[in-house]
DNA sequence: CAGGTC
DNA sequence: TCTGG
């Protein structure tokens, strides 16, 4: 019954093994996803997966695993029907009056999806390895930035996030997000004891609503708000059902998804490539923002120094570069070489 | 000046 | 060019 499952508050958890290849900080805190927040007193990170899921992620001592824990319980979920509160200790063994399968079950969808959202299938050690062998300055760097992952990410808050982020800082990137989400999300966890209630991303839908510009023109987002508006009721307009309209940009091959993204307004080379490679696969997309600029000058194009700002030229120089010495996961590399860069993660 | 765009 | 440090 949907009132007893209500009621019993479900509470998953369980372990994932990362072969050492996950830092949950480098990855979650680099500037590629805004929402996750640091808790209980620095050592677990709380944030949500696939815009319905409220996870608690806690890197293990050993650097081997991380601990996870659900949450929401499972209202608006439709990936289950119905799941079984089971799982309450950490490796439990299942009890005589447990039924069968339930509790396993349970514990696999979870993994596998906190899994495919921090992209766990791919081998990062062999991609650190294989971008060191083909740069020393590269691999120089990656000794001390391991496990930086780029995260299999949602289309719309990748789009509307990163429209925000254009002559802004992650500080009042994150904010204006998180505005977003309270104003027009859903609330999928109430009272959370540090964060307060924890809404969804709002529908493409909800942002095209008329209100929506004067509303965040008063919030602060400045020339942002018809931008996020304008996007929002293109997208509705043109393409009718969004998550069809994402899944043909991520079927699309990347020049061509870019360009398609680019006729969103607020949507320029620089946000079409953040929206290929965070939330379309697109993993040769490199965005090419100040820092990868200042990267790309100092450390392999020097040429560059005498160019005081991107240009449209020198943008897809750095990225045919990028390209050129990683491969077809040029983003990845590029995303690596990024965290190190950001003031917080130096030294 | 901050992870650009029109 | 919006806006905050």
């Amino acid at each position: 019954m949907r009132q007893t499952v209500k009621a019993l508050k479900p509470m998953i958890e369980g372990f994932i093994e990362t072969n050492g290849e996950l830092s949950l900080k480098r990855t979650l805190k680099s500037g590629q996803a805004f929402r996750w927040r640091l808790t209980n007193d620095g050592t677990d990170w709380v944030g949500v997966v696939r815009n319905t899921h409220v996870v608690q992620l806690t890197q293990q001592p050993d650097g081997k695993h991380i601990h996870y824990r659900v949450l929401n319980g499972h209202e608006d979920n439709d990936h289950n029907q119905e799941i079984k509160p089971t799982v309450k200790g950490r490796k439990r063994l299942k009890t005589s009056d447990e039924s069968d399968g339930e509790n396993p079950k349970d514990q696999y969808f979870y993994s596998q999806l906190i899994s495919d959202y921090l992209r766990l299938d791919v081998n990062l050690t062999d991609l650190y390895d294989k971008w060191s062998k083909s740069d020393d300055k590269f691999a120089a760097i990656a000794v001390n930035m391991s496990g930086v992952r780029v995260l299999r990410q949602n289309f719309a808050e990748t789009l509307f996030s990163f429209i925000c982020s254009s002559n802004n800082n992650i500080n009042r990137i994150e904010k204006m997000i998180e505005t977003l989400c309270q104003k027009y999300g859903k609330v999928l966890y109430e009272s959370h004891p540090e964060l307060g209630t924890i809404h969804s991303f709002p529908e493409i839908t909800r942002l095209a609503e008329e209100s929506v510009e004067p509303e965040l023109k008063k919030l602060g987002f400045g020339y942002r708000s018809a931008f996020i508006h304008r996007s929002a009721k293109t997208i509705c307009d043109e393409y009718k059902c969004p998550e069809k309209w994402s899944q043909e940009l991520a079927q699309m091959p990347y020049s061509e998804a870019r360009q398609a993204l680019q006729r969103l307004p607020g949507v320029g080379p620089k946000v079409a490539d953040c929206i290929a490679l965070m939330a379309l696969n697109h993993l040769e997309s490199v965005p090419v923002d100040v820092h990868v600029f200042k990267i790309a000058q100092h450390m392999y194009l020097p040429h560059l120094k005498k160019n005081k700002s991107l240009t449209h030229k020198s943008y897809q120089e750095i990225g045919d570069f990028f390209r050129s010495k990683f491969g077809p996961n040029a983003g990845w590399a590029q995303a690596v070489l990024f965290c190190a860069d950001l003031k917080q993660f130096k030294q």
